[in-house]
RNA sequence: UCCCUAGUAGCUCAGUUGGUUAGAGCGGCGGACUGUUAAUCCGUAGGUCGUAGGUUCAAGUCCUACCUGGGGAGCCA
């Protein structure tokens, strides 16, 4: 017999129909003729109830089926005597693929701390939260190459071993097969990187913004979704030492085209996330709920849905970075000086700034453009008024900073002059200043962080707990 | 990296001004019972109190250092 996913079975199910299911066990109730099993096998947060006489399999079989055993059951679909399911399937035959010691199983039927689970991240799949969390970033990867290849975006794959810092995008990991211990050194007594792999010092990339615009000069649109890694020693609940990042980049784009795209790519991600997995947005969100109910009335945040939903039908406010800064220095907390830190044109807006305008002033997302560009990347669109650049930062309720990007300086001298005033090496670059000097054109590009876009899809409030496998600071298990 | 906070049973926590043999709920196990829904009821096992020092007649409790978790900040996505 074929095997069908729980998820079929529970959609297209017809009572009598004979099935083969195969999955864990998320609980199993006992009593003297009958068990009831909850099975799972992750094609839906839903779980298949199923019958099993205890006369027929005996004591011996049933006491072998505990929280987390691999089952295959064979059986007829029958309407459900009990109230939390419409179908339930009654045992004919039931293999056990794989046991589970409930003494030694670490996840237990019952509420855990997301903590306790983080340390157990290689069992966390198999509950509920985490199945959903991680069939969602799927849905959003999946969504993410389906939004770019509909509009004619090349996927464009850029190194992860680069020997370009330039970007100052963060602290760098070194790649290296030099030995750490005793690495021959040169005639300064520093370390020889000629006998290096490369023949030169590489690291992790931190960006594959500069590659991207090479091939978006040729190609057109082009997006990179890859990895990125940053070795700052930050500990937050917002960073990760490797993440994912979508970073498009578009020839012929201004700064109000990228801002289009970007406000157009995320209200699609959200609408593709509301369309296509709504089961398990229901079951994070009652989560969410439960937990909402602790906290005082103050702090509690929109319902998940609600809040999709908000941003899906809310235009996002375009603000300048001098109009942000007059609409902060006339704000109640600057006037009562509520604010930790100062509030004047040219410094870098802290985090208390910018929910300040995301959350009370404007209660929806913004974005913010034409920063000071002293603040900002050298590669930046230098503007006409000769103090700002065409930067924008999309801000998001409670994640801040989701997308950072600009419209590029596409001219060659500006560039230069630019990247010498802020001692970035353009001999190093040459590969980059290449595209200002063969057929440079305006063209545009942003980055977002693909973990930061799914705390806000699903609601979490740790980084650390949407992306399987989490690279921080001290932490590197699994 | 800085500030705050926590580390006690498998999990979530309680443990008074330092004072006998460190507790509860859940989970596990055993039993009873029942078409159950995080089932229910009865019973039971389970702890070097994060690590290393120190103070004291006496430390889970006080002090110091370190490790780890959590919250906030910085850096940023």
């Amino acid at each position: 017999m074929k095997r069908l996913k729980i998820k079929e079975v529970l959609t297209g199910g017809q009572v009598g129909q004979q099935v083969l299911v195969k999955g864990w066990v998320r609980t199993k109730r006992g009593s003297k003729n009958v068990n009831f099993i909850a099975l799972n096998d992750g094609s839906t947060i839903n779980n298949l109830q199923v019958v099993a006489d205890v006369e027929k399999f005996g004591e011996e079989l049933l006491h072998n089926i505990n929280t987390s055993a691999a089952l295959g059951i064979t059986g007829e679909l029958v309407e459900s005597m009990g109230s939390g399911q419409a179908l339930e399937l009654v045992a004919s035959e039931i293999t056990i693929y794989g046991k589970s010691d409930p003494e030694k199983y670490p996840i237990q039927p019952k509420k855990h701390s997301l903590e306790f689970l983080r340390e157990n991240a290689h069992l966390r799949f198999r509950t509920a939260t985490f199945s959903a969390v991680f069939r969602i970033r799927h849905a959003m990867a999946f969504a993410i190459h389906k939004y770019f290849n509909d509009k004619g975006f090349y996927y464009l794959h850029t190194p992860i071993i680069t020997a370009s810092d330039a970007e100052g995008a963060g602290q760098m990991f070194r790649v290296s097969t030099l030995p750490a211990v005793e690495p021959p050194l040169n005639e300064e007594g520093e370390i020889d990187y000629t006998q290096d792999f490369f023949g030169r010092p590489t690291n992790l990339t931190v960006s594959g913004q500069l590659e991207g615009e090479l091939g978006a000069t040729a190609l057109g649109e082009v997006y990179t979704f890859g990895p990125t890694f940053r070795a700052e020693n930050s500990n937050t609940t917002r960073h990760l030492a490797e993440f994912w990042m979508i970073e498009p980049e578009m020839a012929f784009y201004e700064l109000k085209d990228n801002m289009d795209l970007a406000e157009d790519f995320l209200k699609y991600l959200i609408r593709y996330a509301l369309d296509n997995c709504m089961d398990d947005l229901k079951f994070l969100s009652n989560r969410l709920q439960q937990e909402e109910k602790n906290k005082p009335q103050d702090q509690r945040s929109m319902e998940l849905i609600e809040k999709l939903q908000f941003v899906l039908e809310n235009d996002f406010i375009r603000c300048t970075y001098t109009e942000a800064i007059d609409i902060l220095r006339n704000s109640k907390p600057f006037k009562k000086g509520k604010f930790q830190y100062p509030v004047e044109w040219g410094i870098d807006l802290q985090s208390e700034h910018e929910r300040y305008l995301v959350e009370k002033h404007f209660k929806k997302p913004v974005i913010l453009i034409d920063y000071p560009k002293d603040i900002k990347a050298f590669y930046m669109k230098q503007n006409d008024d000769g103090k700002t650049v065409a930067a924008m930062d999309v801000l998001f309720p409670q994640i801040g900073e989701i997308i950072g990007g600009s419209e590029r300086e596409s001219d060659y001298d500006k560039l230069v002059k630019r990247m010498e005033e802020m001692d970035v090496p353009t001999d190093e670059m040459w590969w980059y200043l290449d595209t200002r000097r063969f057929g440079t054109v305006p063209h545009a590009g942003f980055g977002l962080g693909f973990e930061r876009f799914i705390l806000f899809a699903t609601g979490m409030g740790n980084i650390r707990d949407v992306i399987a496998f989490p690279r921080t600071p001290k932490n590197a298990e699994f």
